[in-house]
DNA sequence: AATGAATGAGTATTCATTCAT
DNA sequence: TATGAATGAATACTCATTCAT
């Protein structure tokens, strides 16, 4: 009797219970789809397909799909900026250093991670969901901004760079970046042409660097 | 018979027939309501309120919401590559300048068009149209990276720009423009923060052509 | 001047005054597109388009779909009857002869004319359109049961036929008719099976006739 | 307290998960409507509400109106023709009686269950759905043709029946089944004309026997 | 008399969301 | 906790009908 209880319990759970795991999984398998098809185009079906629960589930952990979309909007991009703002911080060497640093250190997580289908995502988006899009300009754009709009400072003041209009130029540090991550998430699916973005970056921070240095090199 | 009169020349015909202006006017219309809300969460109804006709109509020209974006894009861009490939064949003085001239040229045109969308919608809707995205890709990104790419390759030869990769240099001349028009059709609707755009032209330019001189200023 | 605008007037009509034959087109058109596709899924752009004319000429000639469909039940459908009594009243052989003609002759109506469609039409359209149906109803299939019926009663008066239900003998008469109309315009489309539509019809007058006669040939 | 308990186990839930029964429901009701209508002019709207479901429910069995029709004619034909088959490889009666009983059975099949409308359904649809037609001629039609041939010929060999044209002959045997089928479905429903339809049954069966009877009776 | 541009009501289909199990 | 059957609102698309030309 119990081992047949037992045998009964054991041999097939229907589900197994993973509260913890199952947010992140599902938020994980959101990015991704949403990054293949934008927001409105992705069903949750599909989402939950790929994240091996069903619908149902999804709403067990968000209360809507613009949730998930928030979730994944927050839960992506909040261990980004504040390594940046760390590292701007201790950071003793020099302006330049600590830029090219910079631009790396994003470069690799827009990379390197999902969180490339980002930048696509919010521009699409940030009509739609005004209320998000605020969120991730305070808490990624605006940061950013400010994060490497203070490097561009140390380096006006220690005379390594010369006298810009910071406003303007942290947005060019970055721009290139956004780019090279939109055209990951578009036209990259349908053409064969490389982008090599080793030289790409590389060629970036050469360029922008001599374009904002005080002496030439 | 006064009665009748009157019936007979209505004041106002419920509608008019405009077989020619119709498709630019619709056309129009869709870019505005895509530009706004993307493609997918568009509805053709609201394209046809704003164009002044009703939904039927809109079927009369094309022959679904794809075709209509697909419309969109060739219309709207069509024109605008052509004339930069002209101004570069006739130009006779320094590559320096004709770089300068091209950027803002394509400047002019994001910025004081409906074009300024176009980035947007074809970076969200490039998975979905692969068709479309190919197209794209042929007539306007590639068109646009040749000329910028033979006005570098001018300026190496004429010694006027340093031996830089122009493959990626090319990409990097235009990313700040793409990233400026994108930032007007998404967070731009949600931050009062200004974004002086004249001065984030002449910035770029500036910065970019430091970058790749041969001789410092 | 005279020459000029008489050669304006004259040298390409925008379209043709055909008032008389016009609505006849139209009906025959009509015929076949509704045999092809039903009523229902017929547009009125094909209608016209075989007819050679635009959707706008059909309604200066019918109200409606609907009406149309009436007008094509009434032309087809008239003339045939009226010819198989008169037969009748005027014919002096045996009963036997006379069934034999009027089947055959209804045969050939049917086979030969575009009428075949009509079974079909009518039998698919009945309760969508119950005037419609009654219309034909009443003259059609009543005045054709009457009429074999009368033939019929002719033949067991006479002594040919034995003494039958004639309100069922009547329809039994023409029920393979009916059925080859049908399948003339269904699976037929679909199949390389051939319907060898003469050995048909003489099999079933012959096994009818001997089936209703009194002394066995 | 009691509010609680009571809204928690509510007298009606507002639907029943009942993923077996369901399927077959829609499809009986998908029958009576398109019966009713025609395929072209029924709504799933009202295929649902018959059925006691919404229009999003059918969807979640059946892929579109088409395949829904589909399984209508699958799930109202396939018990039918094998039992007719059966029974012929089984009876060890005379063709005559068994033939008698084949139609008698068909008869029945076709008045007293909702495949009646069957018959009318594919010759109107036939043209728009060929691959359906297809389908419906080899499972069906070919196999009941089949059918009564075979029997036919047996009889022939037996010396009950004449040397008749079986080809055409048991066309003749089933037409007059046909197009009482057809009549219940058009006219029937705008007349009061009264079809009496066991006396037709007989009728015709005396009628065809006499007719390819060797010996007259 | 004829056209065909414009209309707008109607419907199949999708999918986020709910909830019985 | 997890499922997935059921819902119903939303929308692209069609086409009979009208009417300015």
């Amino acid at each position: 009797m119990q081992v047949l209880s037992r045998s009964k319990r054991r041999a097939k759970p229907r589900w197994q219970r993973r509260k913890e795991a199952r947010p992140g999984e599902i938020v994980a398998a959101a990015l991704q789809v949403f990054a293949d098809h934008g927001f409105a185009t992705s069903t949750l079906e599909e989402v939950a397909r790929r994240a091996g629960v069903t619908k149902g589930t999804v709403y067990l952990y968000f209360d809507s799909k613009e949730a998930l979309l928030k979730s994944v909007v927050r839960e992506t991009i909040v261990p980004a900026i504040a390594q940046g703002e760390a590292l701007a911080q201790s950071f003793t060497g020099s302006a330049r250093e600590l830029l090219t640093q910079i631009i790396r250190d994003f470069w690799r997580f827009l990379c390197e991670t999902p969180a490339s289908a980002l930048p696509k995502l919010m521009v699409a988006e940030a009509a739609n969901f005004p209320e998000l899009a605020r969120f991730y300009y305070q808490e990624v754009v605006s940061r950013g901004q400010r994060l490497i709009g203070s490097v561009l400072e140390r380096g006006i003041k220690s005379g390594e760079f010369r006298s810009i209009d910071v406003g303007a130029a942290r947005r060019l540090a970055i721009a290139p970046l956004l780019h090279a991550a939109n055209w990951r998430h578009s036209f990259a699916l349908c053409t064969r042409e490389d982008f090599d973005s080793v030289a790409y970056l590389n060629q970036h921070i050469d360029i922008f660097l001599r374009g904002i240095a005080k002496q030439p090199d």
